[in-house]
DNA sequence: GTCTATAGCTAGATAGAC
DNA sequence: GTCTATCTAGCTATAGAC
């Protein structure tokens, strides 16, 4: 076995930096390939089914950060509700590095016909809405309190990179964190 | 002069339905001719620099559209605040055809190296805030509040569309725009 | 496992007849 | 103004040497 050039690591660190600025039909084999710093064929070697096949790697190797930095945050019992909520939401201002970078599942929900996306798209949702619903509940939200909370954190979190990006202002992502923080701490 | 087969109107929507569902480099040429029953020779003919020209006139159009209904809706002085921001909101309902379509901004926003749309949708995003600014004012909220409503409002209407979108759920646009109401005349 | 080279295709865009 | 036919460049993907 020859040695890899290039970890697996790095490489999918390449591919999201790529799929989550160009999107996905406009990210291309060349752009993928320089920026892993492989060559294409060896980016086919890693990934035998191509572009999809990469940018569903990439949907997954961001899955698996959100789950350790996010979701297993907040509901770490060792740790009390507010400091977890806390660290959950640092969490999420690093992931969108401060509201400069775009949510992945922007950059890739708009090309048609790959139904795979959508459903990972909608999973992904739907655990973003059940982690926030949890820590709802144990800060003393009321279940169907919790659930409104939950999904409007979600619709923020959203709509404040959309317009964060839209206006070019820092600010905005940053104060929606505060806002939302803030919302549950106070109910 | 040989008469237009296709009206500019129909072509603009021909586009608009293409761009909007497939984004910007996710439209082919061929399907934007087909979606307006023209062959892609003759869109050249309507449209000499190409591609480009198709989606900025798109943006144009939209924008002449949220200009008559939301904009002056929501700044007519015939008609009592309430009245105005309920019609406006309507407004936006239908635009966003009750949350099955993706704002143009998103679609658009997502191809690299195009500093014209970027500057476009800026605009456009100000003049969103800007409009519902006033309103809010009108309605006796504080210039603060007013603000900061109004950003709200645009961040709640562009993540609900996300989210609205990623899960499938019609009802989370429908309630947005509702809760958006009841905030401005509870104030 | 990585590379050079290239196949095969479709994209955006044009030429020129009518 | 619209069309058929075509160009060129870039795309995704593969073959095969090392």
């Amino acid at each position: 076995m020859r040695p890899q050039k290039v970890l697996d690591e790095e490489i999918l660190i390449g591919l999201t930096k790529v799929f989550r600025s160009k999107g996905y039909e406009g990210a291309s084999l060349q752009e993928l390939a320089e920026a892993t710093g492989l060559k294409k064929a060896s980016l086919y070697h890693r990934f035998p089914n191509g572009k999809k096949e990469m940018a569903a790697a990439v949907l997954v190797h961001l899955g698996k950060w959100v789950e350790e930095n996010v979701f297993q945050v907040l509901s770490d019992r060792n740790h009390p509700p507010k400091v977890r909520l806390r660290t959950g939401l640092f969490g999420i201002k690093t992931l969108y590095n401060n509201g400069k970078e775009v949510c992945i599942f922007r950059a890739l929900s708009m090309q048609a016909g790959l139904a795979l996306f959508e459903e990972q798209i909608n999973k992904g949702m739907k655990q973003w809405i059940d982690a926030f619903n949890k820590i709802g509940l144990e800060l003393g939200l009321s279940p169907s309190e919790a659930e409104k909370n939950a999904l409007q954190t979600l619709v923020e979190i959203q709509g404040s990179l959309i317009v964060t990006k839209g206006l070019d202002d820092l600010d905005i992502f940053e104060n929606m964190l505060k806002n939302i923080e803030n919302r549950y701490l106070e109910a």
